[in-house]
DNA sequence: TGGAAACTTAAGCAAGTCTTAAGTAAAACT
DNA sequence: AGTTTTACTTAAGACTTGCTTAAGTTTCCA
C-alpha cells in the first residue's frame, strides 16, 4: 500500500513517515510542492497526505492538477487551523478527507483506514457547486437549484473541464483536447456552439453558467 | 467455531492464526490456493479469511468456486490490491466482508464478530429491491413482484453491477470489465444486446428495469 | 459428438448529437 | 465613428449512438 506525504514541516513529515511505515505502509515523502506533484503523477500512490502550505506549488494547485490528470489516488488534506473556513472548504473540492492541525496520530490512522475501506467512493469530489449550480461528476449532470439540466456529452465535458479547473483559462484548443483526446480535433466554432447551447440550457432553467469568455485567450470559471 | 485462513504471506498467516486461536477460534491455515479450496470444501468452516493474491488459484476464483458448490461458509476477503474494481468484484461474487491491507488486528476481530452476529444464510444486503423488482445476489435471480425472471449470466451481471452501484454511471467499457474481467473484452454491441434482452424479459413479466441510458456516457440506476 | 443455451455479430431503424456555415452581436483597434 | 476582428447564435444536414431482431458462432454438458 503506497502512500505519499507532502508536508512542509520536516519534523512532522519525519514523524508521520516513521509512524506510518511502522503500521505497514510503504511511505514516500517530500517537503516540496513541485517535487510532490511529479511524484504523485508517476508513483502510483493509493493515498496522498497533502499539506496546504507548501513551497513552490501550493496544495490547492497540486490537488487540482492531479485531479485533472485523472489520477485516482485518494487525497487527505492537512490544514492549519488558522486557514479561514471557507478557504478550507474550497480546498476540499477534490479531496477525500481532511484533518486540521494539530491532530493525534491515532486520529490520522483511523481516517486512513476509513479512506481505504471506502474504496473508490469519493465524498467531496463528486459534486462541484458554484452559485446555485451543482455539477454532479458521478451522474454526469448539472442542476440549477434542483432542476436537472440534460447536457450532451460534449457540453457536459466543457462544463466539467472548466468547473474542475477553476481560475484557469482554457483555450478552445485545450478544450478540444479534453473533449476528443490528443489525436482528434474539434473546431473552435464547434466548441463555441456547444458552449452556446449549454449556456442557453442553463439560462432557460433560470441560472447562468459562470463561464466567462477571455477574449483572445479562452474561457474561465472564477471561484471566489 | 472453525475458521480457515488462506493467506499467501507466511508471517501474516502465522500472526493471524496465533491471534485468532488466542481468541478462542479453532483455526486452520494454508498459503496455497488449491489446497485452501479443498480444505474449504471438506472442512466445514464457519468462516474463511481469504487473501486475493494466492499461488495456484486466486482468491476470487476460489470464492466463486465454493459459492457455486453451495458451501455456506462466510468469507472475509483480505486484499492488498489497489483497484476498487477488485473490491466490488469480490463482494459481488459472494464475499461477506472485505478488509484492505494493512489492517489492525482489532479491526479484523471486530469484523469477525460482526459477521458471526449476522448469522443466517440470507442477509438483508443480499437482496436489492427497487420498485417492484428484487434482485437476489445469493440466488442470482431477479423477481418482478414474485415472478422469477430467468436471466442469463451476462444479463444478470449487468443488472447486478448497476443495481449494486446505484447513482453511478457505468460505461459499456466498464461493464465489459465486470462481465469478462480485465483481460477479456465484450463489445459494446454485445452489452447492448444483453441489456436489451434483459429489459425485454422484465417488460414481458410486467415490470420495467430501472436502468437508464445516459447517452454518450453509459447506464445508471438512480436510487431514490 | 450432438444439441441446447448463451454469446456475439450484423443490419436496419430511430433518435440524438455534432459540425458547419451564415448571420448577428460585441469588443478592440484606428 | 467606422472598420476589423472575435465571439455568439441558430438551424440544417451529416453523422453517431443505441435499440432491436435475427442469424451465426461458441460453449457446455450429457
Amino acid at each position: 500500500m503506497k502512500l505519499l506525504i507532502i508536508e512542509d514541516s520536516a519534523s512532522l513529515r519525519r514523524s508521520l513517515r516513521i509512524g506510518l511505515a511502522n503500521l505497514g505502509f510503504a511511505v514516500d515523502d517530500t517537503g516540496d510542492g513541485a517535487q510532490g506533484l511529479s511524484m504523485a503523477m508517476t508513483g502510483g500512490y493509493e493515498l496522498i497526505i497533502l499539506d496546504i502550505m507548501l513551497p513552490s506549488i501550493d496544495g490547492i494547485t497540486l490537488l487540482q492538477t492531479i485531479r485533472t490528470k485523472q489520477l485516482d489516488s485518494k487525497v487527505l488534506i492537512l490544514s492549519a487551523k488558522q486557514e479561514p473556513e471557507d478557504r478550507v472548504l474550497g480546498l476540499l473540492t477534490g479531496a477525500d478527507d481532511y484533518l486540521t492541525k494539530p491532530f493525534s496520530f491515532d486520529e490520522l490512522h483511523a481516517r486512513l483506514l476509513n479512506l481505504m475501506r471506502r474504496g473508490g467512493l469519493k465524498m467531496m469530489s463528486d459534486i462541484i457547486t458554484i452559485d446555485n449550480l451543482a455539477l454532479n461528476l458521478q451522474l454526469k449532470l448539472l442542476k440549477v437549484a434542483d432542476n436537472v439540466i440534460d447536457l450532451t456529452p460534449n457540453e457536459y465535458k466543457i462544463v466539467e473541464c472548466l468547473f474542475s479547473n477553476q481560475n484557469k483559462v482554457f483555450s478552445a484548443e485545450k478544450l478540444s483536447t479534453y473533449l476528443a483526446g490528443q489525436y482528434d480535433l474539434i473546431s473552435k466554432n464547434s466548441i463555441e456552439a456547444h458552449l452556446s447551447s449549454a449556456r442557453k440550457k442553463v439560462r432557460v432553467a433560470g441560472g447562468e453558467l459562470p463561464i466567462q469568455t477571455k477574449r483572445g485567450f479562452g474561457y474561465i470559471v472564477q471561484g471566489q
